[in-house]
DNA sequence: CTGGTGTGTTTTGCATATTAAACATCATTA
DNA sequence: TAATGATGTTTAATATGCAAAACACACCAG
């Protein structure tokens, strides 16, 4: 009995339990010893030792100062830029979005839809004052974004509603969606207008506008979006100022993926 | 017979080949299609399709827009920020190039050394103009550019010939160091100095700063640069600016680690 | 010193992952 | 159409990874 998952007959444990501790050693705060990776993995010692001493004769994992304790290795670096490298929309995005900072003074960011997750893949700080926590790599919810809002617009109503079933709603600020019908209607709202602009609705006191990137077909495959404290915006040019300069790096970099429209 | 290498006991080696699989899509230009991976590794198709099965499911790797071919997933993007954000000089460092950026006009970076590498952990572009390839995750030889003399610094000098001698020398341009005496005569001038300035090492035209990092013991534990092609220095100011400016941040840095000196 | 509890490491019988080989598709070519 | 060669997939015999248990060493408390 007991067979716990029957994992599918093609299943590599091996891979897999290796790179749940990249992972796990990933999340961790400081460096782990060999039990503690066990004791995270529900794993023997035994098999943990395996484990570690593949991935340290590899480099993917160094002990840390004190001995017998566990780091990532400076070679994943090289896998998640490997990655970044590949997505040549972020390439193209960088230099625009930089003018775009320069322009507006505010952070500016490029980010793609990943699963249910909004995934920042370009990331400028404005150069004074405050500094956002999104930089490359973060992941936020779509649902509780006007940026999640902007790239959700990319699925049909059915995914949508399918998208918004699974969600577990936390209210970030009193602006924050909770339901799936609120949700849709903000989507909607953003697929009609082209563009979000919101206020303290991720945090509070932090504003943003987003605009979507169209590829050559004209769906919406990113969103490029301008983000800072209420009073890094001046609001009252949110619409004279913020958003045509944010469109027109957004379709500054669609105009690059081959988007016909304007 | 064959036994090839007769790997550890304790090798697992599902794990050693899944990741090795990862490298491969990571280095591959455009994405690789299951026999394709099956030959980059040596392994048989039927192998690579449980590395790539089991690849796929934990959504490390993910179909291209062309069915039957892989890419890297968004999931790699994690464990290279994880790696980073447990880096805290480049937390620290971050903010202070930035600033050192916009003081100089041109670009700034932070480096450790990584095995024989320079390793680009964090990376301010100039604001206009030459677009240096030198980004987050890059390496780069150490013997031959300013950060790398720099940066060798820390290694004692028996260290330091052990790493002459297993080096390959190409050389960049004419001034690149193409054996160990002259690799040695510019690191120990670096140590000396507590600083390199160079003009055309690394890249014909193209000049850098670079400046030491220090921890709590006093160690060489990372080197702070600034580079950008001859045209955007100016280098009658190359001494009485760039140099204390980058000293100032580099002190900044290794003061926030605890450094005592000056 | 003794017993206890924590390490990291090694062993070993058993369960399971692995790969050669067969199979099923799909193109292309004769 | 049949032959060819490439692909992704499945199978089954065998080679191998796995975890329980034993081991060795450390640390600490009494």
């Amino acid at each position: 009995m007991a067979k716990a998952t029957n994992h599918d007959v093609y299943f590599v444990p091996g891979l897999h339990r290796g790179l749940k501790v990249l992972e796990i050693l990933g999340a961790a705060e400081t460096p782990m010893s060999l039990s503690e990776i066990a004791r995270a993995m529900g794993l023997s010692r035994s098999s943990a030792f395996r484990l570690v001493y593949t991935l340290r004769q590899m480099e993917f994992i160094r002990e840390a100062e004190q001995a017998n304790a566990f780091t990532l290795g400076a070679r994943v670096l090289n896998l998640g830029f490997a990655y970044l490298n590949q997505q040549p929309i972020a390439e193209i995005a960088r230099p625009i979005l930089a003018s775009l900072r320069d322009e507006t003074g505010v952070s500016t960011h490029l980010s793609v839809l990943e699963g249910d997750d909004v995934l920042y893949l370009v990331s400028h700080q404005a150069r004074s004052g405050y500094v956002s926590n999104m930089r490359t790599g973060t992941r936020t919810q779509a649902y509780a974004s006007a940026i999640g809002w902007c790239l959700l617009g990319a699925k049909d109503d059915n995914t949508l509603a399918v998208f918004a079933q699974r969600q577990s709603w936390h209210p970030f600020t009193e602006h924050t969606p909770t339901d799936p019908d609120s949700l849709t209607a903000r989507v909607k709202q953003a697929r009609d207008d082209g563009f979000v602009i919101s206020r303290g609705f991720r945090e509070p006191g932090g504003s943003s506008v987003a605009v979507p990137v169209r590829n050559n077909s004209g769906a919406i495959i990113a969103c490029v979006n301008l983000s800072g404290p209420d009073s890094g915006f001046d609001f009252d040019r949110m619409e004279s100022f913020y958003l045509p300069k944010t469109q027109e790096a957004a379709l500054h970099i669609s105009r690059a993926l081959g988007y016909q429209g304007s």
